[in-house]
DNA sequence: GCCGTTTTCGGCCCGACTGTTTTCAGTCG
């Protein structure tokens, strides 16, 4: 079961409580969801913290809910959860994906209109609606009768409560309407928040907020976007647009001298707020978007124009929006502790780069030639690079002939070190991990290289066991040096192959072997959650990019966040270094 | 159901917006 499902479930568990009796089981209802949230956004598996009795990492996971999936995983089933939804007809859950659906309005329709077929019950609403039957219903209207048409039509063609955009496409989403938002004259600043700002790896709504003296004339410049599909709502301080593919924008307004409380609650993330929140109670102060207001002077609102005050006047440092997350970062802010992140000017190199230096890859060559992405690197103020081309297949080569094509790359690299005074070159490979744990190459073409990479290309269907052996197989091989892109996952693609991370954090640490956070925005691999636990267990990183052609060198800036949002500092990461230590490094 | 430098009991973030309503319920972030 994966944690986009584990998610659903407990939500499920929650409407029905809702459905149940919302007062009674208020808090009830709040943990369940507050869970959900925190499986949804784990980027581990909980299947995996599970079979490693870490289920109480998870923020909001108790007792309770260990149990409940425990009994998930080792059963299929929970009794508690089916005793709580047994009185709750099936045909509400699949309401509960639509938009503008919730648990009480789902539950009206379905037990008025004595729905029971869970795979019918939206083409059923939808006759309904069409019908006129829905506005004749207590507390609906003509108007509501016609949202929910425009709610199902819409959810037909890919609206819905879940899907996400990887980060880069909600980027271009918002640069464009930053971009519109600039040229009005009441916009004085702008700028994207929420799960863009925070760099998460997937981004639901784009979220944006605009520092203006006129709320009003922004609200309307903002709904008169040409490129909308609709707007959703308006009011006073905010409002939401859908625009094509589905996707929400929701804008908010403050004045400027208030604008540093809307920055801090709109980045969110919600459980960090939420928990500011608390905390903040029991400090006296009750928190919300446009300032604070002290139990001491309740009716009087403090204003902050800037984030840094708002943090501080609650005896906070100001924390980093990557690490927003409630895992700690307040205890940490308020303890003046927290970690000094690595930043994108602290790298000096990369170190995985495809040129289309001929050796005849086993998987995708590069576009560009070995001085190009040199220049680049020179460009960058890179102090170092290494070249890390696929190995040549194993299919169409002999040893004897992959041996040659290295020579001959080597001598290219050797030409190429004669060209440069500023940037040091490595000659590395990316060599394929064979599923016997070999790697793809053997020992004396090996020898040519300053190292390799090792990865993952093939045979991803292996158990969990099978592929860490695999795995510390190939990292055992004295020349193989960094992991790179070690889940295999694509985001939003493929979920990656497993592995026992706590061994394999073992053994890079005792043997000085490194793993990579690989930049390229559908892989973002190591994910955060995996970069922290990898600080934690004093791993050292690589960020890398993994370039195909020189344009791909400027995507540093993505596996920079990640590894921020995995609380990486700078000694944390190996290509942070000057060039005598990294050198030092591979020789180790 | 979760959680802890007020607490292992007794609290639990704070607000916007809409539709159907004459004061609120539902959904959302």
């Amino acid at each position: 079961m994966t944690n986009a499902q584990i998610a659903k479930l407990l939500r499920h568990v929650a409407a029905s409580y809702t459905i149940k009796n919302e007062a009674k089981f208020r808090f009830q209802i709040i943990a369940y969801q507050k869970a959900a949230e925190a499986i949804e956004s784990s980027s581990t598996e909980i299947k995996d913290l599970a079979a490693e009795e870490r289920l109480q990492t998870i923020p909001g996971v108790g007792p309770s809910m260990q149990q409940h999936l425990k009994d998930l995983f080792s059963k299929g089933s929970v009794p508690h959860f089916d005793k709580v939804m047994e009185d709750i007809p099936q045909a509400v859950f699949p309401l509960l994906d639509i938009p503008s659906f919730g648990p009480k309005k789902a539950y009206k329709l379905v037990t008025h209109f004595k729905l029971k077929d869970q795979s019918s019950v939206i083409a059923d609403i939808k006759n309904l609606a069409e019908e006129g039957e829905i506005a004749k219903l207590e507390g609906f209207g003509e108007k509501s009768q016609a949202d929910i048409l425009q709610a199902i039509n819409e959810y037909g063609l890919g609206v819905n409560k879940t899907s996400r955009m990887v980060l880069p496409f909600a980027s271009e989403i918002a640069g464009k309407l930053i971009e519109y938002l600039k040229k009005s004259p009441s916009v004085l600043q702008v700028y994207p928040l929420g799960s863009l700002r925070r760099k998460k790896e997937t981004i639901g709504d784009v979220d944006i907020a605009v520092a203006t003296k006129k709320p009003q004339e922004v609200l309307d410049y903002f709904v008169a976007y040409p490129y909308k599909e609709r707007i959703i709502e308006k009011g006073n301080a905010s409002a939401s647009l859908l625009i094509s593919g589905g996707k929400h924008i929701d804008l908010m307004v403050q004045p400027p001298e208030a604008f540093g409380s809307l920055l801090q609650h709109f980045t969110g993330s919600k459980d960090h707020n939420i928990h500011l929140r608390e905390y903040a109670l029991k400090k006296g102060f009750s928190l919300s978007e446009y300032g604070i207001h002290k139990k001491s002077n309740p009716h009087k609102l403090e204003q902050y124009e800037t984030e840094e005050k708002f943090y501080k006047a609650l005896g906070l440092d100001w924390i980093p929006p990557e690490i927003r997350e409630n895992a700690g970062e307040i205890e940490l802010a308020e303890k003046h502790n927290l970690p000094q992140l690595i930043a994108l000017s602290d790298m000096r190199g990369d170190f995985h780069l495809h040129s289309n230096f001929p050796i005849e890859p086993s998987h995708d060559a590069g576009a560009d030639t070995m001085e190009t992405m040199l220049k680049k690197a020179e460009e960058l103020n890179y102090n170092y690079l290494g070249f890390s081309e696929h190995n040549p297949s194993r299919s169409n080569h002999t040893p004897k002939q992959v041996y040659e094509l290295l020579t001959k790359r080597s001598k290219k690299i050797d030409q190429l070190r004669k060209s440069t005074n500023s940037v040091h070159i490595f000659s590395l490979l990316e060599t394929d991990i064979l599923p016997n744990g070999n790697l793809a190459i053997d020992d004396e073409s090996l020898s040519l290289l300053d190292g390799t990479l090792i990865s993952i290309h093939s045979v991803f269907g292996m158990s969990k066991l099978e592929m860490t052996k695999r795995v510390l197989k190939g990292l055992r091989h004295p020349k193989a040096k960094i992991l790179t892109h070690p889940t295999g996952r694509l985001i939003n693609q493929r979920p990656g192959y497993e592995l026992e991370w706590e061994e394999i954090f073992a053994f890079c640490k005792t043997e000085n072997k490194a793993i990579e956070v690989n930049s390229w925005p559908v892989r973002l691999d190591l994910p955060d959650s995996l970069v922290r636990r990898a600080v934690e267990s004093g791993v050292k990183l690589f960020i890398n990019t993994d370039s195909h052609a020189v344009s791909h060198m400027d995507l540093m800036r993505y596996g920079v966040w990640v590894a921020r949002r995995g609380f990486a500092t700078k000694d944390d990461i190996l290509n942070a270094l000057e060039y005598n230590k990294l050198a030092a490094w591979f020789k180790k």
